[in-house]
DNA sequence: ATGAAAGCGCTAACAA
DNA sequence: TTGTTAGCGCTTTCAT
């Protein structure tokens, strides 16, 4: 068996209360500093955690819930936010649920059985019913990319529908009106955010929105695939296509590859996220970026704020914008 | 505060034994049942496994150190394991230790004292001392993607020689002579033995090795964009590349785009990993792949047989192998 | 089938 | 500064 604090102080000759103190960075003479340390040391002593967190009802771990794990805007703000936390004494336990309400529900579940001290969702289920048990126990609960009106929590969010319109902007500027739009379900927020900025900039240029150059994919590579291949197969007009997430793009661009359709001679694109795809690319791809960094660094630390006791304020919505990373995957008509 | 089981037994009258029994599958009479689930309902209870995890010596938790979270290998792998593992009731915490390790032994130090059931690691350190409390715990280690013959663990590996045996030998076989080997750092024991085959398939088909075309980059995109920037400016004779993970495949990809050097007419080509980039490219890559998907599950099944009793059987070495996805990015010379 | 009671390893009063 | 003790919420004998 593990070595525990009773052991330490058997070995030492001093009381568990001393020991305790020690460990938490109390004062201890001199003299008994090096005898505690050296039991330690013999012994292989680790605190235990989970007796501690019983104890004090707080056990520095947050859960982390997204909907995707192989999705790098997921794991470019799981790093950045995971970096921050441990810097203070937090650990995450990172659920993905598989864009699957049911799972998700699951997932906040098991959490909240391991008792994390606050909860960070990219949510599937828009009503934030599966995030009651966090509100009721006034956990604090963080949530990236959509609004959950419903719930008492803090949100991080990027402008979608302005993301969105920048990618058609630079399209329509360079002539083109029939633009096909891959994009995620309509349930989702982001995707129906995205959607309506890709609208909006139509309308705003008079060319008239056809719905048929709208595929709705789920947001993966193999879903994008087979949308594209639909959409270009019926709709041979269309002289440009915006991805709306990394995956999607990178559907498109399989299909583009496979079909030998050149870029942007034959087709313009513009995708979404990972700069270092786009440049692999040739000729370079124009791509809407997010900022994973700074996403990742709001969240973290309005959950740091929230935890150690900024209960009360209210909640906090923060926007941040996309960028355009120009390439070469446009032509002007 | 949260209801505890104590709360359920006062509320139905039972004594806390049962409402345990209950909540471990014990017999209970149907009246008692029906009383016990509705003050569950009704007071919003959950377990807590905090609680549950001191008594019993058994979090349910699985700890997972990796070198690096933003990689679609360990990505893929992770995913896959979880998938397993949370079907079995087990959770786990990923840490990812930057390819660090001074990181890695506080992830694992970490893990340890959060009391996690078993670790599963991607090692960075290769002397394995990190893992020596999780040894004398008797807790279980699986090892990923190398062995560390100082402790006691399985290990589920890629025979990387044979990787790159197999990416040479399509080069070689395609006439080329000149080829550059774009590698991680030498203490790395995937790197080293790619590096090994690279080298052995040369000298089996009677080339000499020139250890100026081995670039040593440091498994990164970053790494590899400067590295092979180098390599292409110091040795023109290059005819051809073979990046020996993703991301190096990424940077030289990245390098090759920028540069406008045509593939495969200008350089040929052999990537790793990522099937789904290598058909986005145009011309499709030629590439290597791992077995992620056998990985995971070996790890996962693996882990689960030492939980759940086998405990003293011998360690396992289970050694799998990669696949070549055929591009079009190698030229007949 | 059910309940009383001990105890997992720790922290936090409180007393000394 | 140090020690004694109660108790966090649960499981687990051992009775009943």
């Amino acid at each position: 068996m593990a070595a525990t604090i009773k052991d330490i102080a058997n070995r030492t000759g001093l009381g568990v209360a001393t020991i305790s103190s020690y460990l938490n960075g109390g004062n201890v003479r001199e003299k008994n500093r090096e005898k505690i340390e050296l039991a330690i040391e013999e012994l292989h002593f680790e605190v235990n955690e989970v007796a501690r967190g019983l104890k004090t009802n707080r056990t520095h771990t947050i859960g982390v819930v997204i909907p995707e794990l192989n999705n790098i805007f997921c794991t470019e703000i799981i790093t950045g936010m995971e970096d921050i936390l441990r810097k203070k004494g937090y650990a995450t336990i990172v659920c993905d649920c598989r864009t699957d309400k049911k799972l998700e529900r699951e997932a906040v579940d098991f959490l909240y059985r391991k008792r994390v001290d606050g909860i960070i969702n990219m949510p599937v289920d828009s009503t934030g019913a599966h995030l009651e048990k966090f509100e009721k126990a006034n956990k604090p609960i963080v949530i990236i990319d959509r609004k959950l009106p419903q719930i008492y929590c803090d949100s991080v969010l990027v402008d979608n529908r302005d993301a969105a319109g920048k990618a058609m902007e630079i399209l329509i500027k360079n002539g083109h009106k029939k633009i096909g739009l891959i994009t995620g379900p309509e349930d989702i927020y982001t995707a129906k955010e995205r959607s309506l900025g890709y609208e909006a900039a139509l309308s705003k240029a008079g060319i008239p929105v056809d719905p048929n150059l709208v595929v709705h994919c789920d947001y993966t590579i193999r879903g994008a695939v087979a949308g594209v291949e639909k959409l270009l197969d019926e709709h041979p007009e269309v002289t440009a296509l915006f991805a709306a997430n990394y995956e999607m793009t990178m559907g498109a661009m399989i299909v583009l590859s496979e079909r030998g359709i050149s870029i942007p001679q034959k087709m313009s694109v513009i995708g979404f996220d990972n700069q270092e795809f786009a440049r692999a690319l040739h000729p370079k791809l124009t791509i809407i970026t997010q900022p994973t960094e700074a996403i990742a660094s709001q969240v973290a630390q309005i959950m740091l704020e929230r935890l150690e006791g900024d209960k009360q304020s209210l909640p906090r919505e923060i926007y941040l914008k996309t960028e355009v990373m120009t390439g070469k995957s446009v032509k002007h008509m």
